[in-house]
DNA sequence: AATGAATGAGTCTTCATTCAT
DNA sequence: AATGAATGAAGACTCATTCAT
């Protein structure tokens, strides 16, 4: 359906380059926040410029301000999606109700596996929130919504005090391992990883459970 | 006989401020440090400009270049310092031997209030580490010391397998709630401080049991 | 019958605030010039661009390239109109055959009240002048009109040499006072408007007897 | 004298191309300026940037940098010696004290001629006046310490209400004819110098004697 | 040991203008 | 006739770093 949809609709001419000419503002938005994530990654915030990200994008510099008010702001925009792709796998694999030791260890290693792959993007936002206030508020809002919707599920039955502290020690705690192994300290350390990823799981069938 | 100096060498005055305008090599790399974490602290690392951080010392631009390869090295010396205070005053605490509870509570408190001190130049450090190989060797090594000092302090005869593991979850773990409490995260977030430093001080007592 | 006509041609709709989309070529032209005047007086030459024109107009950017060369082109446009419209007023005030006392006095005011409404564009072709030949040639050609037409209004018979040099002498003086009075200079001047004003209509009624 | 100093002081190094490599802070500055006035009068304001004018003086962007705030505040501090030029020239003859008729012709003559040296100088700075706040409020002052001093040598006795607005008219339109005689619009004009040349001279005198 | 004027290389950002629809 | 997404080219400005003294 999508190929007889795209035969039918031939409006974006593509440049002798294959990038389209003309795209929605959506479709070069998407494309550039995508190449974003992937410049950012691989050569962090301050190995890259704007040029080069709407280079990467297939655009012109201009084009990559006519989205995005500066670097800053795509990089947002790229690690908004990338924790928003994490906590709507949380969700799923929380909804799908699994016994909290399968669950814990399903989650650690996509988690894991999360933070490998963009563990150059992450690196680029953790940069920047130690100096930069907008960025750090808006990492604190997003953490802030985290916490809120493990509130929620934990329900406001049994809620009990210092829940909300204990949520965000396990999230501090797990990220921070979580960084540590995609990025290359943990090895560089010496560590057994097998044995980190367990101590991971354990913490986080732990939480589960209360 | 300063007087005698100064007659003798006119052109090696004092500073507006008394400091001798020529010291020991080693004096004027104190005082250049020093004056690189204040202003590192304040401002960030990506906020000055190895320029500004030597006029904060009372010298030159090309001074600043005589006594260290880069901005980054000097970052590295100051945090160095940092993390070398931090150390010496655990590695007090635990000599003077306290019952785990009390010798807890009061590292934490200690530890707190140096993240607190000195957030910024924490800050600088961690904005590097994902970014710059050279930040993460460094970073890495100083961790790396860490951790084989508490080895040798558990002794050789009661290490267990996952030790080590634990170890380094409980450094992380700590340190990033640490830093949450100390450069504002918490309390954006909502958490009762109170609460978290509870929490700091029993896995810290936890683990000094064991 | 517009239901019937959008109906026909959807395409051609009507745009939010009820301009039909396709007009004449004279009509968008028109509207292009009047809304330039609007936003380079407001805005200076510099302080805007083709694009922001186009759209106060209602056009797209790609539209004003349909009717204009460039920038430049429009702003000489605006000016256009605006010098037709003072020398209209002259013509008129001077057909009407008053005593040059009153000639004098209502021409300056009009003429000043004039300069102060549009004293942003004039100031954006005075900031051209200068720099830009063609702009230059333009503003000479326009004055030249008014010199030749001001020898043609003395009439072949009672020219005498340095009539034209007088009269340009006139036009120059009284522009640029008029300018000044109108762009806040002759205020910051602590200078005083019903004074000038008055030294504007003496000049003009002594050349208006002559 | 210099000579001998020179030689006695060779600790300008030149660099390979003959310009200093390290010359007083004031030094530099006048060089920018010297180099500004020539290539702001040559291709004006918006005919040129910074990094022009720098490399013109013989140095990099970054020093330009190191002096002026931007490419406006070298136009300012160009223009002011432009002016002070003038008005000292306008001091010392007024102060040798010929009688009317004289003076007025050999000061026009001498500000005829330096407003055709520099008349891309003073274009460059007028076409900014009106679109800049900050050039016109330091284009009106320049101008009121003119009329200040006109006050001034008056003398307090012989004032009179108007005078100061019938001084400001003469700047104005003495000015006003200069400029069209620099810059090429009296040519264009078609109009006679010399017959423009005598109506300044005869406006000047006038007010010599009042 | 210390200086500080000077810099090259580079990034961010804007704007007049075009082209496929 | 009108569109609007897209752009190339250029300019303002900064910063870590050096060199002659």
């Amino acid at each position: 359906m999508t190929t007889t949809a795209a035969a039918a609709r031939p409006r974006l001419a593509r440049a002798a380059d294959g990038r389209p000419r003309r795209g929605t503002p959506e479709g070069t938005r998407e494309r550039l926040i995508a190449a974003a994530a992937e410049v950012l990654n691989r050569d962090g915030y301050f190995g890259t410029d704007s040029n080069a990200i709407a280079r990467a994008a297939g655009y012109s510099p201009a084009t990559f301000y006519k989205h995005f008010e500066d670097k800053r702001a795509i990089l947002l925009a790229a690690y908004e999606r990338w924790v928003g792709a994490e906590w709507r796998h949380i969700g799923d694999t929380l909804r799908a109700a699994q016994a909290p030791r399968e669950g814990a260890r399903e989650l650690t290693t996509w988690v894991l596996a999360h933070h490998r792959r963009w563990r150059g993007l992450r690196a680029s936002l953790l940069g920047l929130v130690g100096a930069d206030p907008v960025v750090r508020a808006f990492y604190v809002a997003q953490r802030r919504r985290q916490l809120d919707w493990l509130a929620e599920l934990r329900g406001a039955r049994h809620a009990a005090p210092g829940d909300r502290e204990r949520d965000a020690f396990l999230l501090f705690s797990f990220e921070r391992v979580c960084d540590a192994m995609a990025n290359g300290e943990a090895e560089a350390l010496g560590l057994d990883m097998t044995q980190l990823e367990s101590l991971l799981e354990e913490r986080l069938a732990t939480a589960w459970r209360a």
